[in-house]
DNA sequence: CTGAAAGCGCTTACAG
DNA sequence: CTGAAAGCGCTTACAG
């Protein structure tokens, strides 16, 4: 059996109230008492049990995260790893734990955060993408538990979300190519239901637009485009009578797609086409060629996110917080956009 | 306030403990009260306190997982998402809850794992990755607390674990290189302290050694092989006097690398060289050219690995179950090693 | 088949 | 500065 509160306290000569309260770093507790205890606490190998704990207390010190089914997203692999690695850190910093849980579909999410809020076994969740009418920020905004979101809500717009500003992220990735001469620009985008493709391609088009340059819809690929399916993408694109010089890719791994789609048709990147995407995947920059891509800092996104919930929890008027964090991005610039075009006009 | 079993019992009119009862699925329990509990408690919304029930049980139907840190690993990004899917997906089909936490390093995690085993949280561990002389390890074995381990180690024979048969792995992928011709085939490695590295190098070495073929030091890269140095080793190996034809790569992630360094320095894949490597990348089949690959089934890995620990927690009799449990492989061939050099024996 | 009671390990007013 | 007592929400022998 594990030494409990109790054993200390009966070790110590003090009662178990006195060891709670040098626990919790009580102000009125004399020194002496309180290094006694302490030093017994370490002979025994004390360790306080956070069940019991949580359960007077309400509150487990540990947030929620529901793992995103791979399914729609396979791509963004990396991305929600190194999201998941910037909430940890933080948190684990900030004396919390997280808890993982996932769901096969939408439904399925509603319930996993549903066992996890009412089984009282989280303080908070965060969210890690952004969907068009997303149950799961429904039901916890109804609830009224806190939450993070990683991107931003349509409906409700006061949420606590920490996010890329991917308007002027895509306006910066286009602008860049643009800036090269390019003036038939295409945008590889993904599922259609995410925000982050809403918001990328609203970049995309505003930088378009202020050129003056056009943007016919055979340039666009939208929906669940996989990786897998670069080729053909890439075949109908290449053969279009006024195909794109250059195309703005909603990430990376998409691009990788992309790439060799145009290489099995004996395209050359960046000559005949050049490429510019998101997220900076680690591979990126050793693909043949490197890639060009907006570096979202995710592993900051992360652990804004956290941080942010965690002060949500704790503190008192929760309308003091900032409720929308935006991270920074940067273009990386490397040899898949480096090529000059002349312009025709 | 949340409502809670008392709620429940005075709305239908029965004790606590019968409500109790009726949520463990307690057998003698008339169908009547039953059905009257369970509709009281979908009309009220009642969900068990988890917190509570742990108290008691001393049971918290939830698994740890210690994140390694990236560091000396980051190539490995997409085989951690990956096992943690597995993990997870088995986990909640179980009705066990995840808790992730990490260390910076070895000794924080030791901490890490302490606070969550001594602290009631977990009712089991996961250890994602087998290094040699793992502090880890060596305090849950001493604990005798329940845990599985993502590979194998050396210490203790006998302790749980899901691996891959890395040096029948390493093997397969040798002899395949043997069969197109090679005779002089290099190995890249990666972090000498990861038990990954040494299955896999011996069976290289045993598959060269079968098949009387000698491999000279100068073949061998150990050690923190990052991507970045790809161009480095490249240039290194390709100038040697005997330099390989072939090489067997420690994971799909450094092969980047390598080929990124074949590149530039103007050499092709496979022409010039011929690359296999492990782990089955996402991206491997889109990269120029396709990279061969074993495949080891990651999140079979990370499934099974939390079955085994779930089953074991649950297992009366410990000895009972398969202490190590090998997840098949399999060589997807791909455009990488597919050249035939001729004999020259 | 069901209830009253004790207890899991902690915290926290309430006294002193 | 410290202790005795009640209670967090549940489970589980022990009776009946």
């Amino acid at each position: 059996m594990a030494v409990t509160i109790k054993d200390v306290a009966k070790m110590a000569g003090v009662s178990p109230s006195t060891v709670s309260r040098v626990l919790s770093g009580h102000p009125r507790i004399s020194q002496k008492t309180a290094s006694k205890v302490r030093t017994i606490m370490t002979e025994l190998g004390y360790h306080p049990n956070m069940m019991a704990k949580s359960l007077v207390s309400k509150t487990t010190k540990s947030i929620g995260v529901i793992l995103p089914k791979p399914a729609e997203e396979l791509f963004l692999n990396t991305f929600f790893m190194e999201l998941i690695r910037g909430i940890v850190s933080q948190a684990n910093k900030s004396g919390y734990d997280i808890v993982i849980s996932s769901g096969a579909n939408e439904q399925e999410e509603v319930e996993a955060v549903g066992r996890l809020v009412h089984g009282g076994r989280i303080d908070g969740a965060v969210l890690l993408h952004s969907r068009q009418n997303d149950p799961v920020v429904e039901y916890l905004h109804n609830l009224d538990f806190p939450f993070v979101l990683v991107g931003r809500n349509e409906q409700y717009q006061d949420v606590l979300s920490v996010d890329t500003d991917n308007v002027q992220a895509a306006y910066d990735a286009t602008r860049h190519l643009i800036s090269f001469g390019h003036e038939r620009i295409g945008f590889v985008s993904g599922p259609k239901n995410l925000i982050v493709s809403k918001d990328r391609m609203k970049g995309y088009k505003k930088a378009m637009h202020e050129a003056g340059l056009s943007t016919k819809s055979e340039w666009i690929v939208e929906d669940d485009f996989l990786q897998e399916s670069g080729y053909r993408a890439m075949s109908f694109f290449m053969t279009l009578p006024e195909r794109p010089t250059a195309l703005v890719v909603i990430d990376d791994v998409v691009s990788f797609g992309v790439l060799r789609g145009l290489n099995e048709l004996g395209y050359k990147v960046p000559e005949d086409l050049c490429i510019v995407s998101f997220n900076n995947n680690a591979v990126s920059e050793l693909y043949s060629p490197p890639l060009s891509s907006v570096d979202i800092g995710i592993y900051h996104l992360g652990y804004v996110a956290s941080q942010a919930l965690i002060q949500a929890i704790q503190g008192d008027d929760k309308s003091l917080f900032c409720k929308r964090h935006i991270i920074p991005h940067r273009l990386m610039v490397r040899q898949s956009s480096m090529h000059n075009v002349m312009r025709t006009t």
